[in-house]
Parts: C-alpha cells; structure tokens; sequence
DNA sequence: GCTCGTATCTTGACATTGGTAAGATAGAAC
DNA sequence: GTTCTATCTTACCAATGTCAAGATACGAGC
C-alpha cells in the first residue's frame, strides 16, 4: 500500500508531529499554520482535527517531546561526565546547547504560545519529569537535593535559573554569540561561577541579607 | 473639541498604545488583535496603520515602553538599597517583580513575539540600556564590571541569567508560587546563593573546570 | 467472501484576522 | 478662504482556525 497514494495515511499523527517540528524548526513558531502542516503532509486542511483537538493541541504535543528530548540530552551527557562532580555542570551545557540547537523548540516548551498548559497533563508530566533530572544531579553531587526541603529547594530553583536564564537569553540573540561552542564555554563559565556559590552557601546556609 | 465624536482622534497613537497594554494585560499578547485594539481606541479597524507600521511595529513600540519601565523600577529600586552592597540584590528583584507583575508583557519583551528585534532599533537601544543597568550595579558592587573584559562579561552575563532565569520560570509557573512576595523571598535567596559565588569568583578567578 | 460500523479523510462553508487601496474629513500652511 | 496633507473610514482581499456533512477504506462479525 502507497502511503503517498492511498486515501487513508496511516499514520499522519506522527507526519503531522515531524512537519510541526520541521516548520517551527525552520521559520518558527509564530508562523506555524495548522493549514500548512496539513499541506506538508500532503492532506487536507480539516484531516489534523482528527488527531489534534486544535492547533494549541499539536503545539502541545510538540512540545511535550522537546522536553522528553531535553531530558535525554541532559541525562545522557551528565551521565557521560568525565567525573561525577562535574555531571551537574555538564548537564547544564546539554541543558543550554539544547535551547541554542533547537531554539524555537525550546519556546514553544517555555513561551506564552501555550497559554495553559494545565490543559494538557501530559505535556506538563514530561516538563516535571525534565526539572526532576535536574534535582537529581544536584542530589548525585553532593548537594542537598532532598535534604532540608526549604533551602534544598532554593538550591534546585537557582541552579535551573541560572541555565534557564542563560538559554533564553542566547536563544534571544540578548547576548551576541549564539554558536553551539560559544555557548557550550558560556554556560561552562557562568555555572563554574554559581558553583562555587552553591558550595558556599552549603558552608554557610545564611548570608545575613535575607534572614 | 469632544475626542469621543471628534472625526480625528487627536491622541491615537498613545490610546492605541494604551488599549495593547491593557490588551496584553488582561489576556496575553497571543490573543491580541490589530482590529480589537483599533475597536477599543473607537476607531476603524485600518486606522492603526497610520500610526504602527503593522501589528509587530505596535507589538515593538510596547516591548520598548516595557524595557523603558522596567530599566527605571530597576534603578529606583536600587538606588534606594538601604546598604550599597545591597543595591544589585535589590536591582535583581526589582527586575524579578517586574516579571512577575507584568508577565505577558516581560514575554512581549523577551518572547518570540517579535520575529526580528533588529528591525527597531529604538526597541533594541531600550534593551541595551536596560542590561546597561544591570551592569552599572554589578561594578557600583566592587564587582569588575569593566576591568578584565572577559571575566566581566561572564559575571554580569551570569548575573542577568541568574535574575533573568528566576522571571522566566516564575511567569511560566514553571515553580509553584507567583505572588509578589513569595518572588520577591525567593528572588533574594537565589541571589544570595549566587553572590557568595561571585565574590567567590572574584577572589579564586579559575576553578579548573573550563580552562 | 460479504456486509456493515467506524475511524479517517475531503469538500465546503463561516467568522475573523492582517493588510492594502481608494475615498472622506479636518486641521494647518499660505 | 483656498489648498495641501495627515488622519480616519469604508470596501475589499487572501489566509487562517474551526466546524459540519459527505466520501472512503479498514476491520469485526457472519
């Protein structure tokens, strides 16, 4: 049977996924057409409404596989560490080399497109499962990942901030390198910088400013 | 001369600016529409075009009034920092509460909105004074923010991620709490952790790890 | 193998949107 | 007071998201 000649595709959900991620990942986002989508898999403009309940439902999905992809890059390459202490640090390279590879990608996961991801339960289990893998590296560091929840907490939020905050802005073009070996030096000198405050702050859990 | 019934509006650029932010206020930049703010402003639906190229013009010309008062809460704030050595503490709240009290706003800024930022220029030079700001506290702190270039920029490029990083995931609800002063606590203890790295930093210049 | 139910796909339609063009109006220059 | 020009309106276009109704083909039951 000829995919391309048979009335039924067979299996357009996924056709309809790859050429999602194709035209975000060649023009965008914002210019993602559901009509578009639909003609690149060469189908009707109604046919995606059997698989996606809207268009917001193909971002979704979309973007629930970034962030199982997010999480393999950063647990493959943190797992791939020369040694241990420095997986938390090599996570954050895959963490921030993934937005600057796939940066459109990396905005549908985190922008406004999707304005509640409330809705979709799956999308938010796999982006709770990516920020789970980083706790865990904290944890596998040495760091309190689960000890004292308050400031083990804090710790797990300033160390996705700071990778966060670095992708978004190289993604941004906020900062002018933007090249994959750029950002991997980038992203190993901030975090070589907050490491050393994390340890810090682990030696001495108050500064005296807040408290 | 009454602007309610008045063929010519008088003031439609600034209602038409006005009605966006209120727009993008109340249900987020995404479902902002040309024709709704042109009917908010009580004026056709082509009558935008004479002040904004299109909608993307309009969208900019919002973002550069957002990097306008967030630069200004920024400096307000810390110019108002109780101890100079709290000052970029403060600038990094100020910075994490403005996202947090003008979220679709803060995402019109940093957000994908608006496809090629190098095509207003005004916009950029508003976003260049604002990471400007950031780095004037950073070197007003006793940090280097012009000596060595290079380990100047990573710290304030790491100073900006760290606060930048913080908003992002606070908006995207990504982390449980988005009140203002449940941000404004955990903005302080992210910023406290990553201090204690930056003076840190600052006396052990290599950690090993990069170099 | 044949019928039939159902999931899949198509055609057709509708309201809405961003954007352009041509005409109407009013304030400003002279 | 006439004329010029910026501003605003009406009319229109192509494209989009979404829905409804009809066409097609795969699989269950006989």
């Amino acid at each position: 049977m000829d995919q391309e000649t048979s009335y039924h595709h067979g299996d357009l959900r996924r056709a309809l996924l790859a050429a999602a991620h194709e035209t975000i990942r060649t023009r965008g986002a914002a210019r993602l057409t559901l009509r578009e989508v639909a003609r690149a898999a060469k189908v009707s403009h109604a046919a995606p409404y059997h698989h996606f309940k809207n268009k917001d439902a193909l971002l979704a999905a979309v973007a629930e596989q970034g962030f199982r992809a997010l999480r393999q890059a950063v647990e493959a390459r943190s797992a791939a560490a020369a040694r241990p202490a420095l997986a938390l640090q090599e996570a954050a390279v895959a963490y921030v080399l993934f937005a600057v590879e796939h940066p459109d990608l990396f905005r549908v996961m985190f922008g406004p497109q999707l304005a509640d991801k409330s809705a979709y339960p799956s999308l938010q289990a796999e982006a709770a499962a990516a920020y789970q893998a980083v706790e865990e590296q904290l944890a596998r560091c040495g760091l309190p990942g689960e000890g004292s929840s308050d400031r083990a907490g804090h710790l797990a939020l300033a160390s996705w901030a700071v990778m966060h905050g670095l992708a978004m802005l190289l993604i941004d073009r906020q900062v002018g390198e933007v090249n994959a070996t750029a950002a991997e030096d980038l992203a190993k000198h901030v975090t070589d910088i907050f490491w050393l405050g994390l340890s810090g702050y682990h030696a001495a859990p108050d500064s005296g400013s807040t408290g």
